[in-house]
DNA sequence: CCCTAGCGGTGCT
DNA sequence: AGCACCGCTAGGG
């Protein structure tokens, strides 16, 4: 994997690609578990119009905005439920949102919302796969791997409503 | 608020 | 094959 850093007026985001795509993204804030690390030697050679087009991806998406075209993604490190889950993800745009079973439901396993939820938390590229889009039942927030204040942060630029707490 | 039961997928033994 | 873990949900106290 070959990491390269991504500077967006939130802080320095690592993109990692493999010779197939896009493979990993990692939050500006992330714990150094979670984060990629740049300093490792590069491995294969990136094409630059994808380091290019995961950049604007990147900086459309926390304006809020639909990142058009991306390059192409490296999906091999999830099952085959998991790559549905996140193709469903893909289809969500900015400023609306899905709940953990509404996915489980459109792919005809509504008793999978946990398993929804697993898949989320296993996202290998947040943000651009926009799993923040997934809240719980109730407009209720639900989890986020990359920490629930950058979920709280993009869907607010989303304007997106949720509710903090409690069950309706 | 809490607790419980049930759920599907995943990874580790 | 078994089992513990989950970004869950619905129901009841």
């Amino acid at each position: 994997m070959t990491t390269i850093d991504l500077e967006t007026p939130d802080g320095s985001f690592i993109a990692g690609f493999t010779s197939q795509g896009l493979a990993r993204l990692s939050f500006p804030s992330a714990s150094p578990s979670a984060r990629l690390d740049s300093r490792v030697p590069a491995g294969e050679k990136i094409p630059r119009a994808w380091i290019k087009a995961t950049h604007q991806a990147v900086r459309a998406a926390l304006l809020a905005r639909p990142t058009g075209e991306l390059p192409p993604l490296d999906l091999s490190s999830g099952t085959e439920f998991r790559r549905q889950v996140w193709d469903i993800l893909r289809t969500i745009p900015p400023g609306r949102t899905l709940n953990y079973l509404e996915v489980a439901v459109r792919l005809g396993k509504p008793g999978g919302a946990r398993a929804v939820g697993q898949a989320c938390g296993a996202n290998p590229i947040p943000l651009l796969i926009p799993c923040h889009r997934v809240l719980a039942a109730g407009s209720r927030l639900g989890g986020f791997s990359g920490g629930l204040d950058w979920k709280r942060r993009l869907l607010e630029r989303e304007g997106v409503v949720w509710r903090e707490d409690a069950r309706p």
